[in-house]
DNA sequence: GAAGCTAGTTGAAACGTTTCGGCGATGTCA
DNA sequence: TGACATCGCCGAAACGTTTCAACTAGCTTC
């Protein structure tokens, strides 16, 4: 900018009012600073704009694992929202760990972004004194956290659940497992709840057996459905309440040589495109993935711009099941209902 | 950093001399200091120092999709390592349009990344000024770019495709089809090649008619396989070089009533968690996105350090043919090879 | 013809760091 | 005791912007 003022032969504040259009420069002024920044090559410096101003036009993002089909798609819904509205966003993923989670939000808020959006991971008390130190705003998608004042977009994660257990219930089943991701997260108890108000629904009884929990990883899931189908009075169904894990539950079913509906009727948590191309076609509770970046994405920028009331605000959006063909009456129950 | 400095008595460079390290301080003042810091909720700013050491510890990465499997797993993969080297990314998605992609790298630049790292997306011209005006390293993965002399890191893509379609041939397929995005790409290019090189190979005719062009949505998939399997001598096999394609191809043969492998067989381009999860279980050409993905930001943190010699580096690195259930050979050959 | 406006321009301060030269005080060596 | 390092600390300049008060011409208006 400053070779740009010497060429042009004007004043760098003249300069400044030119590329901001911020004050009036005349004709003969103008014409010379436009040939000066294309020989100098200039090209404005946002770090020393951002210092002065106090803003960087740059959110953070932080989600647990960008590879689980929901956050890849709120991932890309968000980065397209804020690149139309011309923020820069910054993305971490903490992969679930805790310390990574801390130590990214550090680094975001060192960067003094202009506000974070944040899928959290583990427990709360770090969380709440990291949000409660900093006057940057927050946004929370797909998980609460308890005692933190900030807006957020969340699922009803309950009912969602409860919907599609009622649907296998419906269908007849009476042993239904669930097999989940850790329980610290708002999110997973809330699932959990729907899995058993459900069953009460039905009036099943709730059976520890047929309940378990791992760490989100397929892994996790492929040993959940080992252990499950081979329980003496397996169940006939399995719900997972996270994506990952049912590719562990597919592949222990294959592996057992169990044949899914026929066997067992599997349904999952959160939608993916492959999900009705491939046999079985899964049934799926799909989130609103696009209502969710989009909102979080505004709810930030009202934040931003300061225009938003001050009390937090939540938004709940509701899941919709996908009925496909993963699912099927219990073998022996069409006789028994005939 | 003043409010600091004011509270333990100190000056502002012993407050910077203490955070960073860079000089001996005494343990008193140390202790006063800490208190400070303490007490008055610091946290340095990193744009006033990234303003003043003229680096920001910050890149950018801009991929066309990330929503396609190959980009979520390269852009998982190279915002952790980042993290692991202390860098924060920036992310964008070109959504394979060249205005976005430009005015993209313009923000990456004004914000003085200290590099890129860009799955490049159409023509050449612009974007080569654009590397040409600046000084910020960049690094390419997947897509080259001719007279660009930047570090890339990309795929035998040629090898790859013609090991496909060369196992195509060998299970006595004689009309494989080819399914493909955009031509204006170097890898979509270097596959169309390998293509060819496998019929040849195999001593098959070229047949444009089996060729399909589109612009990597799933939608062009589905109009080209609905096209393809309505041709009177309808191709046996499709090759589908790129992923979300397949998915088109996949439900195109579902609606037509075709059965995968058995009425076609069916192979593509970029591995998916749930290839081997369902039926039929997909062949691809797996890109090693683990390698890609560490290379890419290996090279690039090089770059930054200055410690890379000055020509610039191409690394090109091998697929593997994943074989699964979707290629049997096409129905009659059996008996005629008997 | 004096007074007042307006449009265009400018110098300088500020944003929050880092860094460098310098300055006392203390310790060491001959 | 004097010369000389060493240590801990500090003042001030610089990074590249934005912004504000102030200034100059040139016009208009009475």
């Amino acid at each position: 900018m400053l070779d740009v003022a010497r060429v042009a032969q004007v004043s760098i504040a003249t300069v400044s009012a030119f590329v901001n259009g911020s004050a009036n420069v005349s004709p003969a002024a103008t014409q010379r600073i436009e040939g000066a920044i294309r020989t100098v090559g200039y090209q404005r410096n946002a770090v020393a704009r951002s210092l002065k101003l106090g803003r960087t036009h740059t959110v953070g993002l932080t989600v647990p694992h960008i590879t689980n089909p929901f956050f890849t798609e709120v991932v890309s819904v968000i980065t397209q929202a804020f690149d139309r509205a011309g923020y820069a966003v910054m993305l971490f993923c903490t992969d679930e760990h805790l310390s990574n989670q801390d130590e990214q939000i550090r680094l975001l808020l060192e960067r003094m972004v202009d506000g974070l959006i944040v899928a959290r991971v583990g427990e709360d008390e770090r969380f709440r004194s990291i949000v409660g130190a900093t006057k940057a705003p927050f946004v929370l998608i797909d998980r609460l956290c308890e005692g933190v004042d900030a807006d957020a977009v969340v699922l009803d994660n309950r009912t969602a659940v409860a919907e599609a257990v009622g649907y296998l219930t419906g269908l007849g089943h009476r042993r239904i497992a669930y097999v989940a991701g850790g329980t610290g997260i708002s999110t997973m108890q809330e699932r959990a709840a729907g899995y058993r108000a459900a069953l009460e629904e039905a009036g099943l009884a709730f059976d520890p057996a047929l309940v378990r929990l791992g760490d989100f990883h397929e892994m996790d899931g492929y040993a959940a459905a080992m252990q499950l189908m081979t329980l003496p009075d397996r169940p006939t169904a399995v719900f997972s309440a996270n994506n990952p894990m049912v590719v562990g539950v597919m592949k222990a079913l294959r592996d057992l040589g169990l044949n899914c509906p026929k066997d067992v009727s599997v349904a999952c948590f959160d939608d993916f495109p492959f999900a009705d191309v491939f046999h079985p076609q899964m049934t799926t509770v799909r989130q609103p993935v696009q209502a969710i970046g989009e909102q979080a994405t505004a709810l930030l920028l009202e934040r931003i711009a300061g225009t938003a009331a001050s009390e937090p605000r939540r938004l709940t959006l509701r899941g919709r099941l996908m009925i496909r063909g993963s699912c099927a009456p219990p073998s022996g129950w069409a006789a028994q209902s005939a």
